[in-house]
DNA sequence: GTCTATATTTAGATAGAC
DNA sequence: GTCTATCTAAATATAGAC
């Protein structure tokens, strides 16, 4: 691996694992076993780096969300938010310290706006689907708020987390997916709410 | 006012506006027309000051949180909660930044986490009580994530409503609150979930 | 491409006069 | 209590040799 790739791997861990604030160009040098002019050679500035580190995440993002999501059944959701969480958990950094990052990079405000109203038309759309096929009751007002809480939920789960456990568990991902199924849980046919039961037995 | 006071009401009311990370001690000062040297005198760090500040907001909650609610209507719920949001509004800086300022403020995790499980207590002894007076249809499980899914909202909402438009409107609390009851209202009987899309109307 | 050395800036904090 | 002047430490970034 070329070390222009390289600096970008070791960023993306340390900001993960330590937060972007915490997280200066000499200690990426220092991981690296570089000197700060390398880096220097490779990224004018630490914005630089953000800024691609962000580019990948928006392709990975858009990609999921890209997804012709046909008529899903609650296994397929599960999986579906799953993915969805996974990346965010791959740049878990951007998440977990949200607006400080946009108030830092100002730059990446709109560009994550976007991000969100995608994740939010894709969530009004796979509900609004479930609804004419049948598999939710759930009045126009009901599903806005819905979608909502999706979004808010895949949001900050990981910040929760955090608060509440002092670091991302093994298990936070499956129980954030759980916590949005939950939510709209009471909008399904009784039969499907035991699935969600179902799969919170076998994933949780 | 004192100097001493003088600098705790400029210090939060600028830590909200710009977020805790943006403001530095000099920055007080200037605003204040005092002197560093003089704002070092009252206060012999930063962290001292967020040391005060915290324990006001701990107060607070502290306040709110043990208010014995007996048995609440939804128009009290509604009240209660704009009350709980207004508290979390006046110490916005802990919320908007609240990893980051965590992390920079180590000692303040476990103070924190231990308003949030008391918030999270109260949220469950009300939807208990409201269950026993034949209010709420919810299994001991739906009440568990309905706890999880109140925290996180009250939690994160101004973030969430930073990270969307950009900073905190003025209907941005009465639209949490309405987004917290949206959550419950699943489990009322129809014609109280009628009352809260009265409420919204009136409100919001 | 990579290194060493250093410049620049800024935030937190202190010393000592008044 | 308050001020001016200054220190220290840390972070971003650059210059120039190899």
């Amino acid at each position: 691996m070329k070390t222009r790739e390289r600096i970008l791997h070791t960023s993306i861990a340390l900001f993960n694992e330590l937060g972007e604030p915490n997280v200066t160009t000499l200690l990426i040098a220092d991981e690296l076993d570089i000197s700060p002019g390398n880096l220097y050679y490779h990224f004018k500035s630490k914005t630089e780096i953000l800024n691609e580190l962000f580019a990948w995440y928006e392709e990975a993002m858009y990609g999921i969300l890209s997804v012709p999501e046909s008529d899903m059944e609650i296994e397929d959701l599960w999986f579906y938010l799953h993915l969805i969480f996974e990346n965010i958990a791959k740049f878990q950094f951007l998440y977990k310290d949200l607006v400080t990052v946009v108030a830092k990079y100002p730059h990446l405000e709109k560009r994550f706006q976007k991000v969100l109203s995608t994740k939010r038309k894709a969530c009004n759309a796979v509900l609004e689907r479930a609804k004419k096929a049948g598999r939710l009751n759930a009045s126009d007002s009901e599903i806005e708020a819905l979608t909502e809480h999706v979004i808010l939920i895949t949001t900050f789960w990981l910040s929760y987390s955090v608060i509440n456990e002092g670091e991302v568990q093994n298990d936070a991902l499956a129980r954030g997916v759980y916590q949005v199924m939950s939510v709209v849980a009471p909008f399904l046919e009784v039969d499907r709410r035991d699935m969600i039961n179902s799969l919170k037995e076998a994933y949780l």
